[in-house]
DNA sequence: TAGTGCATGTAATGCGTTACATGATTTC
DNA sequence: GAAATCATGTAACGCATTACATGCACTA
């Protein structure tokens, strides 16, 4: 089947337990959504197609009158996963009207700019504190699942300490 | 006018020297690509946008059978970019496939894991790489364009030492 | 009984890339 | 005279979000 963008974030999440399209959501919204968003649009249709292809099977688990459909990875689907896991393709697409704005602050006063890069910093604080808020003190994640978390955290971190970096050097400039 | 994505980098880079569309999307190639990307199919449509709006003013320069149409920012489209600069939305966005693989790690042996973990690394270092020969050499940059350079420079930098230290981390471990 | 959370889904819309069409000029 | 570069533009397509529609179950 043709893999999508979300292909690869539902098979990974259903290769851990079962789950309904509104778990994967909320699933893909505590966990992976900072690095790869997913929405409704197009998890229902792309569950669809998975189930199709042979990569996940679906069963109805309804409970009274309320609807719900869990979806468990098949072999096929395990197969699959493992080789893109396998691929060797590292894109990395990065959208940052943060730097953006930052590339044109030479057309502001110093001043002005300096506050650019405190709102930058500022910013990434914010993120840092949506992240710590992610941890539920469940105990231990698996070892890849905590290293990404990690991975965040540290990117925060760092870019906190690369704007201090950066506005004491262009205090010292000006 | 109902500023979309490429607004704000055409505008932007306008302000700094008139171009025309081809240049345009040269420019952005460039610089800003590796955070913000636009293509032809954006750039062309939005300049005439930009243009009906009066925060640009093209004007024909074609020489001999060769059209070309130059543009340039008006007062009114500077006034609209400080304004945007002074915003505060400090929206990142980032879709990185590398970190959904890591993310899914743990249903490979750990081996394989760290093979992962290494690749990454060296996706970074082919993207330091390509940020070096985007350097031309022609002297100094104005100090927030050359700071938006160093951003992406000292983030691979990090990245590549942080994937070091957490394989060391890993192996430790295991 | 009102609000929140569970649960599924679609339609409209917008954003963005890719591929194509066209043709002039410069450079080797 | 072939290849690269300059130059403009559109059409088709794919990816993704937003907003909406619908209704059940639990809890305060």
């Amino acid at each position: 089947m043709e893999a999508t963008a979300v292909t690869w974030a539902l098979l990974g999440l259903l290769g851990r337990r079962p789950m309904s399209g509104y778990d994967l959501k909320r699933a893909v919204d505590r966990t992976i959504r900072h690095f790869w968003a997913a929405s409704y649009g197009q998890i229902y249709p792309e569950l669809k197609r998975l189930e199709e292809a042979g990569w996940i099977a679906g069963k109805d688990a309804g409970r009274g009158g309320r609807s719900r459909r869990l979806y468990r990875i098949t072999a096929q689907g395990r197969r699959a996963l493992k080789d893109w896991l396998h691929g060797e393709e590292t894109r990395i697409e990065l959208r940052d009207e943060s730097l953006l704005r930052l590339f044109f602050a030479d057309a502001l006063p110093a001043v002005e700019g300096l506050g650019l890069l405190a709102a930058r910093r500022e910013g990434y604080r914010m993120m840092l504190q949506y992240l710590r808020g992610l941890d539920d003190g469940k105990g231990p994640d698996p070892p890849f699942i905590d290293l990404v978390y990690r991975w965040a955290l540290d990117y925060c971190e760092w870019g906190i300490e690369w704007c201090e970096r950066q506005e004491r050097r262009l205090r010292r400039a000006a």
